[in-house]
RNA sequence: GGCGCCGUAGCCAAGUGGUAAGGCAGAGGUUUGCAAAACCUCCAUUCACCGGUUCGAAUCCGGUCGGCGCCUCCA
């Protein structure tokens, strides 16, 4: 293992060492469930997602913890709004980001733990940091005292000065009052009567927002985490926090690695709620291929800002997105390719040793290169270069096997499906069923255009007819027209199959 | 105001000292009854601009211009 990442603490990439060689113990900053998943939260768990895939398939063993956060004042706002029990709809968007993940072609974490399922770790950690002389209870409130953590701003690179000064003028009012530090923040928010609350030593009330994230992943975890990650918004405050109320309770460092990833944008600006200007998961799986959507996420260095685009007609109504178009072509090309290996005929497959390919040592290093990419700072757009090699490299065989008399070597036909599971185990690409994926492609694209797949098939038989006749005018006709609303057709020998531009 | 990031071909995008990966688009070719798919070939003497360091820089240093992020809920 000789993975090397970025990591925010240090600024700069290092080797990563987990503490247990063999083991990898890590964490990642999971949603706050008071909607759906956004693209910023489906580039996150792509890019964790592919660090843990990639540690296990270069035989690390990992333990893969993401929270969700199912108890927050954004949840009890909106549940108040919709006059829904906030435990009600924080359960329901739980169990939808869980399908959208899953869709998107993510492994599950081990351990997902919940913060309505930890309070007692939560309060536990409040009151060692409390008795230690680190935080204080104030009007039913417990604030951490920055200034009891001499290190804080280690990952932020910034120094108590800078944040007081950037934090003036924008202070609540009556949090001010209560904290010692400006920069004190909430471990324990005491709640008003007509609140949700919990019993505490300090009162009835709800955890601050930082606290679970600390208590959760220490308790799944350990003490020491080898890493932990979550969306580049993060550094400040919140993992910042993190860091200084789990050292101030343990004394010993809280995570060896830190990662953060870049954010969606939208016209050069950050995609986010607050702007407005953000897309679900949900609303691009109905115009395209959940994995499309993945395999865009990883044209992009994941530290990188990753830039959507779209068209938009006169009326300022968005059209389409031209990258995950782009995406969907190539998510077509893998499984084509991949249908296309598992096409030809066994007779056609030879043990002839003299007849392997130059392709073969391509492809058989396939899964080297693979992990040779990814253990420089998890480069996934070099990755993808490499799956492209592979592709091209297998489609060449395929070529060769399609020619008259054509075969293609055993040895070729097994390296070209073990760089296919590499690629899959390292990636998360090209898991699902190859015939599957490109129907649902095309009927996609068919139901959006408008066109009815049923009717395509009969045009299909009556241009078979035709050919037959050798009327080869009244064939291409038929091709023609079928052209000119999306449908392309494909001949070959074993008959004639469509699919939508 | 503080901290930080980015500027590579028509578009997207790798590349942190050794002479510009990959994808899309485009051009030509193989194949095909015609197509499509697939494959092959071509496509940045140059990395926002100006200086500097070096035998050598897209890569390091300084400056200029342009874009963005965090400092407040946020993946």
């Amino acid at each position: 293992m000789a993975l090397r990442l970025h990591n925010t603490l240090s600024g700069k990439k290092e080797p990563f060492t987990p503490r247990e060689p063999e083991h990898a113990r890590i964490y990642v900053c999971g949603p706050t469930v008071y909607d759906y998943a956004h693209l910023g939260h489906a580039r996150s768990n792509i890019v964790y997602d592919v660090l843990v895939r990639h540690l296990r398939a270069s035989g690390m063993r990992v333990t893969f913890v993401r929270n969700v956060t199912d108890v927050d004042d954004k949840i009890l706002k909106r549940a108040a709004e919709r006059g829904e029990p906030p435990s009600a709809l924080a359960a329901r968007f739980t169990d939808a980001y869980q399908e959208d993940m899953r869709r998107l072609c993510n492994l599950d974490p081990d351990v997902e733990p919940k913060v309505s399922e930890h309070f007692d770790t939560i309060v536990d950690l409040i009151a060692r940091l409390v008795d230690g002389g680190h935080a204080y209870a104030a009007d039913g409130d417990v604030y951490f005292s920055v200034e009891s953590f001499p290190e804080y701003g280690k990952l932020s690179h910034r120094n108590l000065d800078q944040l007081e000064a950037g934090a003036s003028g924008r202070l609540d009012a009556g949090q001010t009052a209560r904290k010692r530090h400006p920069a004190d923040f909430a471990l324990w928010k005491g709640a008003a009567d007509d609140e949700p609350g919990w019993p505490s030593p300090w009162g009835r009330g709800r955890p601050g927002w930082h606290i679970e994230c600390s208590a959760m992943s220490m308790a799944h975890l350990g003490e020491t985490l080898d890493l932990h990650g979550g969306g580049l918004d993060l550094v400040f405050p919140h993992h910042e926090n993190e860091i200084a109320q789990s050292e101030a309770a343990t004394g010993v460092p809280f995570a060896t690695c830190w990662m953060h990833n870049g954010f969606v944008e939208v016209d050069k600006e950050k995609m986010s709620k607050s702007l407005g200007n953000f897309f679900t998961a949900r609303d691009l799986f109905d115009r395209f291929e959940p994995e499309a959507i993945r395999y865009f996420m990883l044209t992009v260095h994941y530290r990188a800002p990753l830039n959507l685009d779209w068209t938009l007609d006169d009326a300022g109504h968005v059209t389409g997105f031209p990258q995950f178009d782009e995406a969907e072509r190539r998510v077509e090309y893998l499984y084509g390719t991949m249908r296309r290996l598992e096409s030809i005929p066994p007779e056609r497959v030879v043990d002839d040793p003299a007849r392997a390919t130059a392709a073969q040592p391509e492809l058989a290093a396939a899964s080297d290169r693979l992990r040779a990419a990814l253990d420089d700072d998890l480069n996934m757009p070099v990755a993808l270069a490499r799956v492209g090699e592979v592709l091209r490299a297998v489609n060449e065989l395929c070529d060769g096997a399609a020619r008259k008399k054509g075969k293609i070597a055993r040895a070729d036909r097994d390296a070209a499906r073990a760089a296919f599971t590499a690629i899959g185990a390292h990636l998360g690409l090209g898991l699902d069923r190859p015939d599957e994926v490109l129907r649902r492609i095309r009927d996609r694209r068919a139901l959006a255009r408008g066109v009815d797949p049923q009717e395509v098939e009969e045009r299909i038989l009556e241009r078979k007819r035709a050919r037959a006749a050798r009327d080869f005018a009244a064939a291409d006709a038929v091709r023609d027209a079928l052209a000119a609303r999306g449908v392309e057709l494909h001949d070959s020998p074993a008959g004639t199959t469509w699919s939508m531009l």
